[in-house]
DNA sequence: TGCCATGTTAAACT
DNA sequence: GAGTTTAACATGGC
């Protein structure tokens, strides 16, 4: 559920139930204060990342869904569930669960930076292009989970990005030529969108060519599958097919 | 049925 | 103190 995409499509739904709403409550376990927010419109709901945001004129709620976090609208029923946050509003209520909440006293342009968010209008390659730079030494499958280059990548839009690109993830970020370096960072953008697309039309599994994948579509060869990199995340690809640089 | 995972953080280790 | 490992969250799919 919790790559960018997947908390897209949260956005795009709550945001024309409850943008503009005014908030009247806030309850729930995070540290979240009720005094700047209380009587406050809700301007707008964004994502950053893999960050839903929640915004009012002054400050910034981003609810982080880690591997399990779910919401609900107006059903605050599950008492086994721990209530994260909860907003009320003259009608209706929006509840978040089992994920990690922050408050922000700023709005959320100035706490997030749209040009490292690749579903963002503001995205900037040549950004990317500096940040990866900076890190020669990573190794590029640790550098497309790093969510201050790429905000919003997660572990399957990184496998099907390194094999669709035919980059093995092992490679390290300052040997890849310049040319493929943009090939990665423009198949980052392109397949977060397909990404969404096929989520949106319940077809992201059958669409995937890396991730879970036993054996190579291009050369019919087993697909190696590793847990790779500094958190050790399943990583699936073709040695045979994808370039270790 | 049991195990594992689209993720991150903080605590508990070495 | 630095770096590394583990636990926690708690659901759904295989």
């Amino acid at each position: 559920m919790p790559e960018g995409p997947s908390i897209y499509i949260i956005k795009e739904e709550l945001r024309p139930i409850f943008k503009g709403r005014t908030i009247r409550a806030v309850t729930g376990k995070a540290n979240v204060p009720e005094q700047p927010l209380k009587d406050q419109k809700l301007i707008d709901i964004k994502t950053f990342g893999k960050q839903l945001l929640l915004c009012t004129r002054d400050c910034t709620i981003s609810i982080h869904f880690l591997m399990f976090g779910v919401y609900s609208i107006d059903k605050n029923d599950k008492p086994t569930r721990q209530l994260k946050l909860g907003l009320k509003f003259n009608k209706g209520s929006l509840y978040f669960y089992t994920c990690s909440v922050k408050f922000f006293d700023q709005p959320a342009d100035e706490v997030f930076d749209a040009e490292a968010d690749v579903m963002n209008k503001k995205w900037s390659v040549a950004k990317a292009r500096k940040k990866l730079k900076d890190v020669p030494g990573e190794l590029v499958c640790d550098a497309l989970l790093d969510q201050s280059i790429f905000a919003g990548v997660g572990n399957i839009i990184k496998n099907e990005v390194l094999y669709r690109v035919r980059i093995h993830p092992e490679s390290k970020v300052g040997k890849i030529p310049a040319r493929k370096i943009t090939a990665l960072i423009k198949e980052s953008v392109r397949y977060t969108f397909d990404f969404l697309k096929q989520k949106k039309a319940d077809t992201l599994a059958e669409n995937w060519q890396a991730y879970t994948k036993k054996k190579c579509g291009r050369c019919d060869l087993p697909m190696k599958k590793k847990y790779l990199g500094k958190t050790k995340r399943r990583t699936f690809y073709c040695d045979n097919c994808q370039e270790k640089y």
